[in-house]
DNA sequence: CCTATTTTGGACCATTCGGTCCATTACTCC
DNA sequence: GGAGTAATGGACCGAATGGTCCAAAATAGG
């Protein structure tokens, strides 16, 4: 370990809890308190250790995105077929608002809709998060093609952009307070337009 | 007229400019500052006139969801077929991309968004707002049911749901950026969705 | 014309905002 | 153990926040 006093948190941690509040409270709505006491730091190792609100916001947003982007490619990874990661990708959604986190809406999306066109800089990490999504989406697609359950002719580009507007379309639902039941009746919808 | 002074503004036209100003920035990232001066009035007439920053922001919202309830029940009264207005709705926003408010996307979305579960009465209306709208779709797709664009088992409430999911979901891509033929791209699936 | 009534402009206010600064503390390396 | 280095706690800061107050202005009715 090189000099010097030793820091007294875990940084990735801190990064994590910060991400939370960003997610479920939004960009303008978190004051530094809320961070500071989410985080569990004081002020003069929060500005050491992550330079500002608008620095540390743009590191959760990378770390969101790297985040979700590793979670559902593993998922794919491990799906039985491309088929099933779609469902219960979407399901996730009906699943988890009982949850902690389960209304908390998608942190791109949410990112997107606060900021606007307002901001050059989060507008990109954005679209680039919402890129990898689409990607992954797909991936999957193109496997169902293979596999089958989708036929050869199908858009999967489109589809995949289909699909990732109903995931936000549908965690925006959750936020605003929607029935599981109500989202499962959409998911099936949705589900039924791909074949 | 009664006594005193005589407004020197439109209360309407203000509360229009108001609705403008946080269906764009959002409330949080609007200042008084902002709205006083986008609403072209003083300190003092803004208090007398509408209370207090929220205040303003329910009235807003209220004005917002009459206004696209309005303009949605008339568009489809003149419409010529259920269909048709379920597709030229959509195809809105694909259209609207490069007007003024076309990339605004939905103030009732972007409020559940900002606001998640943290304001009670902001959710309320804003949920009554969703209902209204999910209400013209359904009364769309019944329609359309007796005009044998649908089929007679159509579970048409969950069709509605589903078409102000991926409404709001496309508002919301066009907020993010997304291009004008990417959107239309998603309508095509959604369209199809229905048959 | 005078009074009652209402709106307007702007001074004023406490609080909160994000952010800086620095003395103190706790370590590593020599 | 002393020197160098990095993290911490907390005092401090200017600016902006939403909001109040009141004197001046502009009308209507008597």
């Amino acid at each position: 370990m090189s000099a010097g006093r030793p820091r007294e948190f875990d940084q990735q941690q801190a990064l994590e809890a910060a991400m939370r509040v960003f997610w479920t409270r939004g960009y303008e709505a978190t004051s530094l308190e809320d961070l500071l006491a989410e985080m569990g730091l004081s002020k003069s190792s929060f500005y050491q250790a992550f330079g500002s609100k608008a620095e540390l916001f743009q590191k959760c947003l990378e770390h969101y995105q790297d985040m979700s982007a590793q979670m559902m490619q593993s998922s794919l990874a491990g799906a039985a077929t491309g088929w099933d990661f779609i469902r219960t990708t979407l399901e996730g959604v009906a699943d988890g608002t009982g949850k902690k986190m389960g209304r908390a809406g998608c942190l791109l999306m949410n990112t997107a809709t606060e900021f606007g066109q307002r901001d050059a800089a989060v507008i990109s990490t954005v679209s680039a998060g919402l890129g990898r999504i689409q990607e992954v989406f797909k991936a999957a697609l193109d496997r169902a093609k293979t596999e089958g359950s989708l036929t050869a002719a199908a858009d999967t580009q489109s589809l995949a952009l289909f699909l990732a507007t109903n995931l936000g379309g549908l965690k925006g639902m959750a936020r605003a307070g929607a029935a599981p039941q109500a989202i499962r009746s959409v998911i099936g919808i949705v589900l039924a337009a791909l074949k």
